[in-house]
DNA sequence: CCCAATAAAGTGTAATTACACCTAATGGAG
DNA sequence: CTCCATTAGGTGTAATTACACTTTATTGGG
């Protein structure tokens, strides 16, 4: 008997797995983000852009959040309303919006970190930071296998 | 050197890990699951009260399905008005609304099945069998260790 | 050179999510 | 019995998400 079988009952859907878990997660790290002004879903945007020196054009910005493309527009607006983030036109091509950090982002980065921090280890403590290494590969041979 | 320490970089964010994996996966159900009139959100919810027979309170629904207990509400609304689940006051309890599948919902949750299976396989295939196996006891374990 | 195909990005809109708050019912201490 | 802390549940509102569509710019074939 195939040992796929099994799996395919609806109680081991990946998807809904996956939801609930992140959901569970992500109350943690709100929690601790409130204190500094950003969200759950802002603070991967700003870290990211830190590692991206030069600015970024939105679509691979968004790929490598793994995000939709459009939702990263809107969550941008606020974050360049706040001026902790500035899109300029790229000069060799007037298609693309390099997006860049700002020195006043950069530093509601530090403030975002830690506030990170404690979340993170607070997580980590209670799921054991081994456990932690091996799911992380796991994650993200998930999502290389599906993108 | 406290091996945590790395795991304190957010790159290995757990939250964000599991979210853009989420999304991920996400996308395959949802493309499967339209033809079928039910949302990703939907399905789960069907699913789990086929499998409460006599009905269940709202909190332990919400519970089950680790999802907000408002949430459930707002997506509870559009299922009863397509007439898949009622919504009966718990003669012992004034208090307690025990939520229920209906025929029309059983029998779309059989189409449901269907095309929720064609995802599932499709991801199965995709991220390999045996890889999900030890994924999905991971991820129970930390929903069980956070909440 | 021209134009059709492609690519980058924004917008309309609707669904989803969840926090803060509200109401109603219960139940136990005094 | 009375009161109030607790519990179940719904609503206002705002943030988040993403599909479908539009606009603008680039590019490559004829």
């Amino acid at each position: 008997m195939d040992p796929t079988d099994d799996l395919l009952n609806p109680i081991h859907c990946v998807s809904h797995n996956l939801q609930k878990t992140a959901r569970v997660v992500a109350g943690v790290y709100a929690g601790e983000l409130r204190s500094c002004g950003l969200s759950r879903g802002q603070f991967p945007i700003l870290q990211q852009l830190e590692a991206s020196a030069g600015g970024v054009a939105m679509s691979v910005l968004a790929q490598r959040l793994y995000m939709d493309r459009t939702t990263l527009t809107r969550n941008l607006s606020p974050l360049e309303k706040a001026g902790l983030v500035v899109r300029d036109s790229d000069p060799d091509d007037a298609r693309v919006r390099r997006v860049m950090i700002t020195e006043a982002g950069r530093s509601r980065l530090v403030e975002g970190r830690k506030a990170w921090r404690r979340a993170q280890a607070m997580t980590l403590e209670r799921i054991g930071a081994d456990s932690w290494k091996s799911l992380e590969d796991d994650l993200r041979r998930v999502r290389k296998a599906l993108s």
